[in-house]
RNA sequence: GCCCGGGUGGCGGAAUGGUAGACGCAGGGGACUUAAAAUCCCCUUUUCGCAAGGAAGUGCGGGUUCGAGUCCCGCCCCGGGCACCA
């Protein structure tokens, strides 16, 4: 802690451990020393220590925040004292619906109500303690930070990565609103229980596909947990396969292209499925078959995804078009299907179906009584048959249970060229012969699907794009050579609309006020019902608008133009703020170049297993694009990621206010102080467990600290009178300390506080039983305890007589020399079973401990009248003989 | 259904293949005190035994090993994720 700044700092004059006075005390004085400062283009070696940074609710802070916030702050300080220049930022995630619904019932801008959430945040987090460098709090919400949002969302418009398309939404016809997935409930309006239904509204979509194989390659080079690289893995789903081109019978509809993971199972397809929503379906069916087909599409439609997930568990369902397709490696004549478990989103949105070999189709054949082809002998692996099911089907009304069991690699029968082969000789086999024939290629498919980046909502950082018509857009294109090559485009209201971007000096675009913050009943924004905000003269080259309403100012730059009303998702604000910490002031760039340089990306990202694949995919997905951009200087964002587990209410289930097991780190702080709160959130178990909160637990870590507190403090106030410079610790004592020392410093490393604690314990249990204390010990000792209790640390350090701050000190350093022992404990075991043990000289042989062991009362009772066969010495721990 | 993670005293948990239960909570006994609080000391896996001491024991069943909570195989239960992705 900086001493120059001509501060002077004392501790409390609190006889006892009063927390109450003590925490505020060393509060305020970190606020006007500012100590925790990152400091860019700093000498030093750098350590980035990030907390994903929370949403600031009107609830205030959870007790899960302090968790994981308290691991990250015991690193942050934990690494300044080995020498590293720490960034340890906090921010506020602050854009939301919750804001927003507040703001609808109360007319009151959710700024305000937003900025009254993040002072209480703060109040919080700053009695809490933490070391946050508060000149770089970011705020999402803030426009000198979500100019940047835009700024980025620009890039990935010019890459092409952004573009527009009809999808559907949760709509409300009662409430006259678009509603998120979180506020429908078994299909009804959270507020009013009122039916919702889907309707296709234009949204912003990120092309996040076009990165699926870097995403998944990235995985490779980052230090995350095994899971969450599983689950992103799953996420994005890759699979290798082929597309197949099937003739029509109608020619005049031209192919069929399905997609396909098993192309060597060709020959055993007898029949094809499209998803209902297909193209070709209204072509392929025939008038016998019309009622009926539209009658499905009809259905199919108004299920929402959630009751055609539900649906998934329950039976198939599907009807025929009429129409046959020719497979094209035997001519062979199928007929074409359309049902429900096609999606239209996955693939081509066809498939062909081979029910000898795949589950779903042997499910749906039975059901419709559709021809099974074998084409596979099976094989020998266990991994070579789907597990024997007994299935019930319906043959015509008559229920039948069947056996299922089906072969999915092995011999290739019954499908010529083919014959002979393994399955997996046969996938290259075929593709081959359909790359050869002009009806197929190699393709890759991924389940990861294009980010629907927008929403009908206020609360979200306007997109920085103006619709216009096709001939502005062209003027425009003439003094903006930065545009894409293929223009965003949608039709609307009988014309084409180009979506033009803001120039990038005209950012920030900010929310204009509004009236009301109810949508505007058409499903699009509020901002939708702000004309002198929407409805403008556009200046193409500068950004500058003004209401259309007004005479069209002078010159040709001057285009009529529309904003865009949708307004971005919560998470745009936090795929990138990691990057804002580096260089928060900055109003030239998102963050600087040497900032960029020097900080990186953080070395350790804290948070939790809720975000596994959303946040973090699409937080690497931006940055990617930045990396290939050149503006970030790692193709990664976070290289080492660690989840806290949740803590559970003292019931053992998730906290939840209706289960009133909810846990308030204000209360906890009031009785017990907030470095007995930090101390025991890393006590109660590994960081990575969920565990249940115990309010007596919080007890035992509380004594501990009074305990170091007593043998320091004198009931007078003044240093306990055992405590001398003079004084020397015992033997067993001294190797104590060393001992933890060592193990404190690993667990650090490993992010194993719990042990690290214990093992403090330990030392000071065992300090107590000490004749005498060496200032110097529990000066030491102080240190240790600093980043985990840092007002108690800073406290006692200071009345000790430590010079300057406990944080500034160079972390203790182990003698191994003081490690070693000159006895050791050897344990004795006959046949491998616990008999005795016994303290020897570090030099003693093998010969001398069977010796010993012949000797010892315990042990020699179990060898009397037995042949020793055999010793095994573990060196320094145990002795195992074996008799008989 | 598939993919992960986990099951250890009354409770939270600790144990590079080498003394299972560290540390803490709770409980019992004692010291100090007029008393209480605070603090300190002792006990506290189960079971047999007056004791000394013995036996069993890390979800269940097998296996590898001189030795398994830890490694392998097969189950059961709990938690999380995905879920007709062809």
């Amino acid at each position: 802690m900086p001493q120059s700044d001509g501060f002077h700092v004392k501790p409390t004059d609190c006889t006892d451990y009063d927390f109450l006075k003590i925490e505020p005390h060393w509060q305020s004085i970190w606020e006007q020393t500012r100590p925790f400062r990152a400091e860019n283009g700093s000498t030093k070696p750098k350590y980035y220590v990030l907390d994903m940074f929370p949403y600031p609710s009107g609830a205030g802070l959870h007790i899960g925040h302090p968790e994981g916030y308290t691991a990250t702050d015991i690193l942050a300080r934990y690494k300044r004292a080995k020498g590293f220049n720490v960034l340890h930022p906090i921010g506020w995630d602050a854009f939301g619906l919750p804001a927003e619904q507040h703001a609808v019932r109360t007319g009151t801008h959710p700024a305000s109500n937003t900025q009254n959430n993040i002072k209480n945040f703060r109040r919080q987090i700053r009695a809490l303690g933490f070391s946050y460098d508060w000149e770089r709090e970011v705020d999402t919400t803030d426009p000198k930070y979500f100019r940047w949002t835009q700024w980025i969302f620009l890039q990935l418009f010019k890459k092409g990565l952004a573009y527009v398309d009809e999808r559907p939404v949760w709509w409300c016809p009662e409430l006259r609103t678009v509603l998120a997935n979180e506020e429908v409930v078994d299909g009804k309006s959270e507020v009013g229980g009122f039916p919702v239904e889907r309707k296709n509204l234009r949204q912003w979509v990120l092309r996040i596909t076009a990165y699926a194989e870097q995403l998944i390659d990235g995985l490779k080079d980052v230090d995350w947990p095994d899971s969450t690289k599983r689950m992103q893995e799953a996420w994005i789903g890759r699979s290798e396969g082929a597309e197949v081109l099937f003739k029509l019978e109608n020619a005049a509809l031209g192919d069929l292209k399905i997609f396909t993971t098993r192309p060597d199972t060709l020959f055993g397809c007898t029949y094809m499925v499209l998803a209902p929503e297909h193209p070709l379906v209204p072509g392929l069916t025939t008038d016998a078959q019309r009622e009926v087909v539209d009658a499905y599409r009809k259905a199919t439609a108004s299920k929402s995804d959630v009751d055609r997930m539900s649906d998934a568990a329950k039976e198939k369902t599907g009807v025929f078009t009429g129409s046959y397709a020719i497979n094209p490696v035997n001519g062979a004549r199928v007929p074409i299907w359309i049902a429900d478990y096609v999606l239209m989103g996955y693939g081509t949105g066809a498939i062909m179906a081979v029910p000898a070999h795949d589950e779903r189709d042997w499910d749906f054949a039975h059901l419709f009584n559709l021809p099974v082809q074998k084409v596979i002998a099976g094989g020998s692996g266990p991994n070579d048959w789907t597990a024997t099911t007994a299935r019930i089907v319906r043959v015509g009304g008559e229920v039948r249970k069947v056996d299922m069991r089906l072969a999915l690699e092995g011999e290739m029968i019954d499908s010529d060229f083919l014959d002979g082969k393994t399955t997996s000789e046969a996938r290259t086999a075929i593709i081959d012969w359909l790359e050869q024939n002009g009806r197929g290629k190699r393709r890759v498919n991924y389940k990861l699907r294009d980010w629907l980046f927008s929403r009908q909502r206020y609360w979200g950082e306007p997109f920085p794009i103006v619709w216009v018509s096709e001939a502005d857009y062209a003027r425009a294109a003439t003094v903006r050579p930065e545009l894409p090559k293929n223009p965003v485009t949608f039709v609307e209201g009988g014309g084409v609309q180009y979506a033009l971007p803001l120039p990038e000096v005209a950012l920030p675009l900010q929310l204009p006020d509004v009236q009301s913050y109810l949508p505007s009943g058409t499903g699009e924004s509020p901002l939708a019902n702000v004309p002198a905000w929407l409805e403008i003269w556009f200046n193409a080259e500068t950004g500058e608008a003004v209401p259309a309403s007004q005479a069209k100012p002078a010159g040709d730059a001057w285009l009529r133009g529309r904003r865009e009303t949708n307004t971005m998702p919560q998470w745009a604000g936090s795929c990138w703020y990691y990057l804002r910490y580096l260089d928060p002031q900055n109003a030239e760039t998102f963050a600087g170049k040497d900032a960029l340089a020097y900080w990186g990306v953080p070395d350790l990202y804290v948070g939790g297993a809720e975000h596994a694949v959303l946040h973090l995919l699409y937080a690497r997905f931006w940055h990617k694009v930045l990396f290939d951009l050149g503006a970030v200087p790692q193709a990664e964002p976070f290289k080492k990621l660690f989840h806290q587990g949740i803590i559970l209410g003292e019931d053992g289930v998730k906290m939840s206010k209706t289960r009133g097991n909810v846990v308030n780190p204000d209360d906890i702080i009031r009785d017990y102080g907030a470095d007995t709160l930090r101390l025991y959130l890393m006590f109660l178990g590994p960081l990575e467990a969920m565990k249940p909160w115990n309010p007596k637990g919080i007890e035992g870590v509380h004594r501990f600290l009074r305990k170091f507190w007593r043998e320091c403090i004198g009931e007078d106030g003044k240093l306990n009178s055992r405590v001398s410079d003079s004084a020397a610790l015992t033997a067993d004592a001294e190797k104590l300390r060393h001992e933890t020392i060592k193990k404190v410093g690993e667990d650090l490393d490993a992010m194993r506080f719990n042990t690290a604690i214990s093992q403090m314990m330990i030392y000071v249990n065992a300090l107590q039983k000490e004749p005498a204390l060496p200032r110097i010990v529990l000066l030491e000792f102080a240190q240790m305890l600093a980043p985990f209790a840092p007002h108690f640390g800073e406290e006692l350090w200071t009345r000790l007589g430590g010079t300057g701050s406990a944080m500034a000190a160079a972390w203790p350093m182990f003698d191994p020399a003081k490690l070693v022992a000159d006895t050791m404990t050897i344990v004795f075991q006959v046949n491998g079973k616990h008999r005795g043990d016994a303290q020897v000289p570090v030099a003693s042989s093998e010969a001398d401990l069977i010796k010993i062991a012949q000797e010892h009362p315990k042990v020699a009772p179990h060898l009397a009248g037995k042949a020793l066969k055999r010793t095994i010495y573990v060196k320094g721990k145990l002795l195992n003989l074996l008799v008989a």
